[in-house]
DNA sequence: CTTTTCATGTAACAAGTTACATGATTTG
DNA sequence: CAAATCATGTAACTTGTTACATGAAAAG
């Protein structure tokens, strides 16, 4: 149901094309929503086929350009602000959850690619925070607010990771990786 | 794919049904990873037609009491270090990027209602690392570090999200909801 | 004239959700 | 004996991924 919103919410900035569209998803937004090419063409003939946005004009190689309807710009106003019960679902969390059926080193490797991950990320975002030439608009003051959420959640992350390194070195001389009685 | 893991996950650490699993994923594992009633049993038929699992007794009502086998948790050990491109997906970004093209009163709201919900999680989540009678097990410390990962997480939106009211607060006042350009 | 880019679609599959369906055992 | 809990499963649907299929137009 969400790539029905961020598809809406790119032909709300501006009007394009299945194929533009395809573009802005990595450019712009790639670092929120992903989209496959086979599932943003059939969902903007699913939201043609309500009304949500039309087909402004066909040009060569058959492009349709689609423009978002006053019905879908109500709909998105309504989704913006829709109550959303995130499901739960952290890959990285559910492995640490198995750490404990792993051997220690091999715990220990983990945090310390969490760290080497966060760090990368980091620094990817930092320089596009730098790099970007943020204009005045609504979406690019939106945009660089997202953006700072990945700074602070990639900064969050590698510092936990850390932490949890310290954790491993504190208690984990008394304890086994099966159990936590001592074993000596 | 992840299912699969995080039952095998939970079957590593002790024995049992489906429906005892199913307790589980509520309880130990909830803030991690969701499964349904329908999903789960499911899953469990798969890995034990894979033989990562097996019925080790039938007890009254059908029960069917499942343990890991060897390898299953030669399976598990792989999967915990794969490496992994999680998707980027977050609807609560999405929704940012899509904050230009509603007024800026509901803007405001929506931050406001991100610190009201990092702020209930994160008493949850503290109340939690308090609360829980910790052990001295493996899975136990890893259960704390996942935790702490939902502390800092909660922790960290909320101040992300009042950095955020601050700063339409700061250049709110010059730009419209539509476009940036000065209006007035 | 060949390669790249533009441009759209369908089919098969995997993962996950909701709803439906059934029935045994324990508890009050 | 009625209600709650235990216990397992199937069917229909939604969402998302990978692979397949096609072809026009622009660039070198």
């Amino acid at each position: 149901m969400s790539l029905r919103y961020a598809a809406l919410g790119l032909l709300a900035q501006h009007p394009g094309s299945g194929y533009d569209l395809l573009r802005r998803f990595e450019l712009s937004m790639g670092n929120v929503w992903s989209a496959t090419q086979s599932q943003l063409y059939t969902e903007l003939n699913k939201l043609a086929g309500d009304g949500l946005i039309e087909v402004t004009s066909v040009g060569a190689r058959g492009r349709k350009e689609y423009a978002i309807t006053e019905a879908g710009r109500a709909a998105l106003r309504a989704w913006v602000s829709e109550p959303d019960p995130e499901p739960i679902r952290n890959r990285r969390l559910l492995r640490v959850f198995m750490l404990g059926e792993v051997p220690p080193a091999q715990a220990r490797a983990f945090f310390e690619q969490t760290v080497a991950a966060s760090e990368r990320t980091l620094a990817e975002l930092q320089g596009l925070r730098e790099d970007v030439a943020w204009s005045d608009t609504a979406s690019d003051r939106y945009g660089r607010i997202a953006l700072e959420w990945g700074v602070r959640a990639a900064s969050m992350e590698r510092d936990w990771a850390q932490w949890a390194l310290g954790e491993l070195d504190a208690d984990g001389a008394s304890a086994g990786h099966d159990e936590g009685h001592s074993v000596g």
